[in-house]
RNA sequence: GGUUCCAUCGUCUAGUGGUUAGGACGCGGCCCUCUCAAGGCUGCAACACGAGUUCAAAUCUCGUUGGAAUCACCA
């Protein structure tokens, strides 16, 4: 039998990394064996719907390469892939799972609305459970609103077997008999995961811990139809910080959110599949193709794992480190926006390319270029460097009058020619190339030395800022 | 509160009875160096606690403490 996962997400228009991982985690279960990945919307919630939601959904699963085998999009054999398209079908099994013994239908009102957070626990006992089913059948038939709500008959312990947490058991008198068949005649997850994952075909299902406790319900339900339930892998959440999931509510960064601040989605999804897996050897920096061949749902780990901010800018580094300089300079391009066309970009890039860990940091890396910042002279005091005023204004005079001559305007000549002026000079080579960096940039680190930054901005650029500095000094 | 689950450096983790408890991020130092980075080397840093079992426990058992989840016509 191939293995079949399916990621299915509710339409809220947010893609947190959370979801994401446990895309992602569903993906490589079925690509590891050659399996099938399908994508299915769960928009039973009417009021969560948000429009837009699911190419949010196609989008980021798109830009990770977790492409899907079946799907709203693109079809399937046993589609529809959209929940409330396949309203029909979970009036037809809600039904048949009355007929079976495993629900009745229910016309207490609805209480989620008054639901005290304060009441103490009770559990619902619900009187319709007693109405006989030719009656229940009357009064549905006479119009009377209702929902189908699950039977828990069932005594003493449930056992099932998860993947990640191993045997679990869990007490039938802990499993409320909660509602399958909304008013508005749509299913709750609690029934329409059952029924979709069993009509779908999916062998291995794959979803947050928060489910462990509910699951023995569905399996209920598999019982009662006479189904095979599918492997179970619960996996933890992912969490800000100890006591506290990430999630939107808190502000945390979706996938769309860092990759707007600069991260590339490939480190992303490399941070986040070691966010509670490992592959059992030392490597850490993972394609998702890569991730394919190595990962195993058995290394999967049982424990929350807190996010961590700084890893993954560590890890976005190493990507953008690891571009070629042209694939850098394409994604660093939109944010030279507002640069001088004068400035040699390829190079700046080159410079930026081993000091930025997010394209978001580049604004702050290259402010100066723009516009020449005010700074005060004492800037050029600087001890290491041996310099002061007095000293910066010879090595700016110098340099002005060696780099005027120079027609070769690369770092490596320019780097030269200052060098050879500090030497016949009897000056440290500090000493020169310190006050330059200063004239240059109004900063006292750059990125990139007195050369590089004299190459980023260009010949005319350059001796124009000497000069000014040295009007002022 | 009932139930279920979890517990190794600050963080992500390796570890399945015998290890100097390993790696990575971060942090400190050194080297390199026209500053800052990058790169190389290096240092600090953990088995929540208490009983057992065993010649031997981070690993097994029990308890304690701490944390999480769940108990919706949300998923």
């Amino acid at each position: 039998m191939t293995t079949r996962t399916r990621f299915a997400p509710s339409p809220t228009g947010y893609m947190h990394i959370g979801n994401l991982r446990t895309a992602l985690y569903e993906y490589l279960i079925a690509k590891a064996q050659g399996g099938e990945f399908i994508l299915r919307i769960e928009d039973t919630d009417q009021k969560r719907y948000v429009e837009g939601a699911t190419d949010i959904i196609y989008a980021t699963l798109k830009r990770v390469q977790m492409l899907w085998d079946e799907g709203p999009d693109i079809g399937g054999p046993v589609g529809p892939y959209v929940q409330s398209e396949r309203k029909p079908i979970y009036k037809e099994y809600a039904d048949k799972l009355v007929e079976l013994g495993g629900a009745h239908y229910c016309f207490c009102k609805d209480m989620s609305d008054e639901k005290d957070e304060n009441a103490p626990i009770v559990k619902f006992d619900d009187p319709c459970k007693h109405i006989s089913l030719d009656e229940a059948k009357k009064r549905i038939a006479a119009g009377e609103p209702y929902v189908v709500r699950q039977n828990i008959n069932k005594k003493g312990t449930s056992v099932f077997e998860d993947m990640v947490y191993g045997k679990i058991e869990i007490d039938y008198d802990e499993l409320d008999e909660g509602v399958l068949l909304k008013t508005d005649g749509l299913p709750t997850y609690n029934f329409a995961n059952v029924i979709d994952d069993h009509l779908m075909g999916i062998t291995h299902v794959v979803r947050g811990n928060e489910y462990i406790s509910s699951t023995p319900k569905y399996n209920l339900i598999y019982e009662a139809f006479g189904w095979e339930p599918p492997v179970y892998v619960h996996v933890p959440p992912v969490m800000k910080d100890a006591q506290h999931k990430l999630s939107k509510r808190n502000g945390d960064a979706s996938f769309q959110d860092l990759v707007a601040k600069g991260y590339l989605p490939e480190a992303i999804l490399n941070y986040i599949a070691l966010l509670g897996w490992n592959p059992g050897t030392e490597q850490e920096i993972f394609s998702i193709d890569e991730l394919k061949q190595v990962f195993t749902a058995e290394r999967l780990n049982k424990s929350p794992a807190i996010f961590d901010g700084d890893k993954l800018k560590w890890m976005n580094g190493v990507y953008i480190r690891a571009l070629s300089l042209d694939e850098f300079h394409k994604q660093a391009l939109p944010y030279y926006k507002d640069l001088p066309a004068s400035v040699n970009f390829k190079f700046l890039s080159s410079v930026l390319q081993p000091r930025v860990e997010t394209l978001g940091e580049i604004p702050a890396e290259i402010d100066f270029i723009k516009k020449m910042p005010e700074y005060p002279l004492s800037l050029y005091q600087n001890k290491k460097m041996k310099t002061d005023e007095a000293i910066a204004k010879r090595a700016l005079e110098l340099s002005l009058n060696a780099l005027k001559d120079v027609s070769d305007w690369s770092n490596e000549a320019l780097f030269e020619t200052l060098k050879t002026v500090a030497a016949n000079e009897g000056y440290k080579n500090g000493q020169i190339l310190y006050p330059v960096r200063v004239a240059l940039s109004g900063k006292e680190t750059t990125p990139g030395g007195a050369t590089e930054l004299a190459v980023i901005l260009g010949k005319a650029e350059t001796l124009k800022r000497l000069q000014d500095a040295l009007n002022i000094l």
